[in-house]
DNA sequence: TGTACATCAGTGAACGCGCGTTCACTGATGTAC
DNA sequence: TGTACATCAGTGAACGCGCGTTCACTGATGTAC
């Protein structure tokens, strides 16, 4: 029964993310998990309240990214648990993984993996604004939403700023925004030519871009 | 006839922004644009051909917002020309403009406002993923696409490179994927809290990212 | 100028289809005595 | 242990609706003579 729901879940999720948000009927989702249309009837309300199942509860997290980053230094707040998507936060170099850079670049490749495995199910929801304003106030509610993990960065950065190694009078959030908002457009322009994600590809942008946001543009 | 198509046009960009792309139905445009249905057809060959076509000639540009950019500098490669929808390239003081950091303070402005005018109707795509490749083939066929500003604001920071007036070991893709990344981050959010756009708050973030992708982070 | 015809932008009404949803039902499993 | 009943996850078939699309048509405008 709760394995149903789940079936369900993933289920709908999959087909979200293979055919798109207006090929997901309910008889293709049904079809996927192996259960009859009348069944999806049982466990969610309407078709909306599925939808809102699969985003509240299939969408792939960066909690453990997000934690990998300030983990040694502050015993912080520490982000709500879910399924992690990322996977790419631990870096395979542990002195790297200490440095800023380090952790910037490990930071830009968890969120990458996050980003290219979020978007096409949460780009759907903009075709249904009713739909993408009642996602918009669940995920508000919860404390999450998509500038969970700029804050999260930001305060970060601001830790690292009292310990000395960010300049005194840099903008972190600005920082943040940088830093995430290029790994976000990395995985949208991806999506959009139906790439299928890149390791390598992504440590490279995600090296560059950690770097470049370090040194400034400016010369000395 | 040729009034007809463009009010058609028209009519379908509005119904994808006010109603969204699962809302947008023939029946919908039609009403909108003071047409019977059956003369949607007169104009274009299905309801795909219609999108296509709104995708291409409604979509805002960032043509002048690019052009401006380089303007003063060199006469060199200049975008696509098309219906512009930034319109915040030109910044009001003529110093500013001419400075690193007021270039790309303007261009981020632009940005943002360019993003949060594309974003609800490009975002509709990736629900169809049939429609989505459709889109990319054509856009790409011509050369434009997402990535052509990244392109464009990269080779502006290359000449400025050339110029001394950026670090000479400086990635200058990195660097605008930074700063193009953020603005496409910050129209995003907007766009999913179904916010209004906001000059005020868009300028102070575009100042924000700008100094901050210049300064870099590092303490000197 | 008047008449007969051609053109063509636009329409009203209908079509078949696939959608989301519901309903009476089945049959396996658990439970009381 | 056997019997009678309750529970409940899951179903097959049907429903009404709104969609995209088509078709025979209208009526205004232009043109030939």
């Amino acid at each position: 029964m709760a394995d149903t729901r789940d079936r369900i879940l993933d289920a709908a999720a999959h087909v979200m993310r293979t055919r798109g948000f207006a090929r997901t009927t309910t008889r293709e989702i049904a079809r996927a998990a192996g259960y009859s249309e009348a069944t999806l009837y049982k466990h969610f309300q309407d078709k909306t309240d599925l939808f809102l199942a699969v985003l509240k509860e299939r969408l792939p997290s960066l909690g453990s990214t997000l934690s990998a980053l300030s983990a040694g230094i502050d015993a912080g707040a520490s982000p709500p648990a879910a399924a992690d998507g990322g996977g790419a936060s631990s870096s395979a170099d542990p002195a790297a993984r200490e440095s800023l850079a380090g952790r910037l670049t490990a930071t830009a490749r968890g969120a990458i993996a996050f980003y290219e495995a979020s978007f096409p199910i949460s780009a759907s929801v903009f075709s249904e604004p009713e739909l993408l304003a009642a996602h918009h106030a669940a995920v508000t509610r919860q404390g999450a939403g998509p500038q969970y993990p700029l804050e999260a960065l930001a305060r970060y950065l601001r830790l690292e700023q009292e310990r000395g190694r960010i300049q005194a009078g840099a903008d972190c959030a600005a920082a943040a925004s940088l830093l995430l908002g290029s790994c976000f457009q990395y995985a949208f322009l991806r999506c959009f030519a139906q790439l299928p994600p890149d390791p390598e590809a992504a440590a490279a942008h995600a090296t560059a871009i950690a770097a470049t946001l370090l040194a400034g543009l400016e010369p000395a």
